[in-house]
DNA sequence: CAGCCGTGGCA
DNA sequence: TTGCCAAGGCT
């Protein structure tokens, strides 16, 4: 146990503090934070070992997990994980720390050519964001990956998830990290229900507060670890309680597993949507080391306005860049 | 803050 | 087959 536990009054703050303001003080753990009722702190230090051990002998052997990954290799997988499976990341990830071992490189080279490598991961504007992220740094913080989580907020593309990623996995700080998994399996274990709110609660991060140790290495270890609990065992469909750690102490285990009460959770409707055109048009131009003629964008979609607002949304984001005579191609 | 922003695998 | 889901962020 850490013996230099100390106060972390609540800022005051008022209305209009920005943005990046608050969210600092909200991921700033308070090491004084106290369990989540019904769980005494024996049992949150039981609750650590068991995950931190479970995560000691199942962890996957992730490129940005090894000892070498850099604080870069990190922000690069946090950026390319949103929303965008593993099993996906894991060769483009490769490709883009062979190609741009270092921030600079990266932001050395046109937006387009970030898009295109970023190939089928999808989101597209993740790597423009990236790639103006890896600008910032190379121009601001000399290169270097900030370790703070306030400065790491305020780079684009990286919100309060990602920040206390980065600051946690990259450099070991002490933050609550409240991914999809993490919210999961804490729903399930404390709260006792089969699946989270639709957006992060203000209770949740208390939870996640009361939760995390009070040790900061250790903390980083449990960010690890609970994630990593939700993507292998505790997932969202069919969970995996038999090779659960945690299962006797599971509070939705012990209730039974009810089904998730509450409203329908929305999914997301995409055939037919604008943001299909969007990926069709975008196909052709990674597709292509050439403009594309305006012709061989038509093509890809039947109905005139919905594809006329879709290339318009793309150029309105960046992503690409509109030349003389209705010739298209990624920004340059 | 609810809706938008890609893509593909799987139950 | 179709809907659900995947290490979110931004407006």
């Amino acid at each position: 146990m850490s013996t230099d536990l100390h106060d972390a009054p609540e800022p005051i703050r008022s209305a209009t503090s920005a943005r990046s303001a608050a969210s600092a003080a909200r991921s700033a753990a308070d090491p004084a934070a106290p369990p989540p009722p019904g769980l005494t702190p024996a049992a949150v230090a039981t609750l650590h070992e068991l995950v931190i051990d479970w995560f000691d002998a199942h962890a996957r052997d992730l490129p940005w997990r090894r000892p070498d990954a850099g604080a870069w290799s990190v922000m690069v997988s946090e950026f390319m994980l949103q929303q965008t499976p593993v099993a996906r990341v894991l060769p483009v990830h490769a490709e883009w720390l062979a190609r741009w071992p270092r921030p600079a490189d990266l932001a050395a080279e046109s937006p387009g050519e970030a898009v295109r490598a970023w190939g089928r991961l999808g989101y597209p504007r993740r790597a423009l964001r990236l790639h103006a992220a890896a600008g910032a740094i190379a121009h601001r913080h000399g290169g270097e990956v900030p370790g703070s989580h306030a400065e790491l907020l305020a780079l684009p593309g990286v919100g309060e998830y990602t920040a206390a990623a980065v600051a946690s996995f990259a450099y070991g700080r002490r933050h609550i990290v409240l991914d999809t998994n993490v919210r999961r399996v804490f729903a399930r274990v404390v709260g006792g229900v089969e699946h989270p709110p639709n957006a992060t609660t203000a209770a949740e991060r208390r939870t996640a507060e009361g939760l995390l140790p009070a040790d900061e290495a250790t903390a980083a270890r449990w960010a690890a670890a609970t994630m990593e609990l939700g993507a292998l065992v505790c997932t969202a469909r069919s969970p995996q309680c038999g090779r659960c750690p945690v299962a006797a102490l599971c509070a939705w285990r012990l209730a039974g597993s009810p089904p998730h009460a509450g409203p329908p959770r929305r999914g997301q409707s995409y055939a037919g949507t604008d943001r299909q055109v969007r990926g069709r048009l975008l196909a052709v131009l990674r597709a292509s080391r050439e403009p594309v003629p305006q012709a061989a964008l038509d093509a890809v979609w039947h109905e005139p306005v919905q594809r006329a607002r879709a290339l318009d949304g793309l150029v309105e984001d960046g992503l690409v860049e509109p030349l003389a005579d209705g010739v298209y191609r990624l920004p340059h």
